[in-house]
DNA sequence: CGCTTCATTGACGACGTTCAAGACATGTGG
DNA sequence: CCACATGTCTTGAACGTCGTCAATGAAGCG
């Protein structure tokens, strides 16, 4: 609690490991300066609030390391988690003056920010990251719709099967392609179901039930290894060839 | 069923009622013009396909007037509306050849259709059609994201009741916002508990009961009165106050 | 009038939630 | 080192919402 968010040393653009991946992809290298000019780092620990949904918001940022969620919650306290920002994911909305939602560091997180006015001048002026946001925002709401397949229609085995193996194809791609069967569910039990639709309850009752079956090995309260990923996709429900779009 | 698509009248652009709605709405009178040298109309009756997931997709699109759905199905037949397309909502990704997603016409419907490669390469060169096409994603993804709140948290009732206010809202907002408490449901039973993550009976159960709390009032199928929009929204879950951003 | 399509209503059961207790790990202070 | 508190996860039992299956009703059309 003593460690509150602090400014993190300013990193080059260059060198940053996100540099390929986040709204900045395409930047050419006089954008990239430009960009420089207006970015500053900020640090968060886990379970820490980035913005509250209605609050002003000043600027936009990227995720450099770490995790966060984007939820909403009802008058009556039911939570539902809307996004998970991962590194390389973008949060903020250009011309928007406040959080449409509540962000927390749900890990230890470093999020690199712009100041919104400068940035919202950029897009304007440099089509490569108007482009390039346009391009993850229409990745988003693929996932977002995705997700509402899972939401609506997918059972609660089939919920967290689903989970475990969008994580694991995540981190596989990420990885460089060779099979990455273990990973590090970045989110408690109680988040899981904020996430999925569920309880916590349930979660965990589907967790010990696909270890009974043999479809994940767990080590830890965080850590799962994926022996069969396809049997997994199985009881996912997904069309078993991964649809997969350019 | 002798009646096929069929190729529309071909309309100004300047005398288009989406006009100031659609992707085209920020475009300059020089930007209008090319895009009139690459679009063309279609028509769709109810039920006919748009297109299915994973067809190849050489055109992107506007709805001009009607509804289309975009709907996923799961191997066993499961399926999920993702999305309404309404009069100027935006249909189809560029840079990608294929359809994500079924769509469908859920009434007779008129599209504005554009190749899609000289529509990718306006897209490069006039700004006004890219930064609008960002905003109305950006909005989609809120939409999506409300509607994941709707699928993972709410209770049947409460999502009949979303469902109708929001319609409320919408057609509310086009007739220059006097209060309009009749509204047309532009759905089936069938496929409003597609679009809720229902069945077909709740949604018919959950209606009459709406009916016998006096929420609403039907007439015939498709018609429904709204007495009290804020009273619909208390039960839908929604906080009083209508959640609206800039 | 029969046929089809769409909507309503009822009875029953399954899945997931709710409430409650207990297990396990970690950290703190005596 | 133990006692104790805390946070997270697991497990059990009872309940409720919604899905399933089935029958009935209402509206449009040849």
């Amino acid at each position: 609690m003593a460690v509150q968010q602090k400014l993190s040393p300013h990193v080059k653009c260059g060198d940053c490991q996100i540099r390929h991946r986040a709204v900045c992809a395409h930047a050419a290298p006089d954008e990239l300066l430009a960009l420089e000019e207006i970015k500053y780092y900020r640090n968060f620990c886990v379970g820490q609030p980035v913005v509250w949904a209605g609050d002003p918001m000043d600027f936009v940022a990227s995720v450099v390391t770490g995790v966060a969620s984007l939820t909403q919650t009802m008058a009556d306290g039911r939570r539902q988690m809307v996004g998970l920002l991962l590194p390389s994911d973008f949060l903020g909305r250009p011309g928007r003056g406040q959080a449409a939602y509540d962000v927390t560091a749900v890990t230890d997180l470093v999020m690199c920010c712009f100041r919104k006015k400068p940035f919202e001048a950029m897009m304007v002026k440099t089509p490569h990251i108007a482009h390039r946001l346009l391009d993850m925002t229409l990745d988003e709401l693929d996932a977002a719709r995705e997700w509402m397949l899972l939401l609506g229609r997918k059972r609660a085995r089939e919920k967290i099967a689903s989970f475990l193996a969008i994580l694991a194809r995540r981190e596989t791609a990420l990885q460089g392609m060779r099979a990455t069967t273990n990973i590090e569910v970045p989110l408690t039990r109680e988040e899981m179901a904020d996430y999925l639709g569920l309880t916590l309850e349930t979660v965990s009752r589907q967790m010990t039930a696909l270890k009974r079956d043999g479809l994940i090995i767990t080590t830890g309260k965080r850590g799962v290894h994926i022996p069969d990923l396809a049997a997994l996709q199985e009881a996912a429900g997904d069309d078993s060839d991964g649809e997969m779009l350019s």
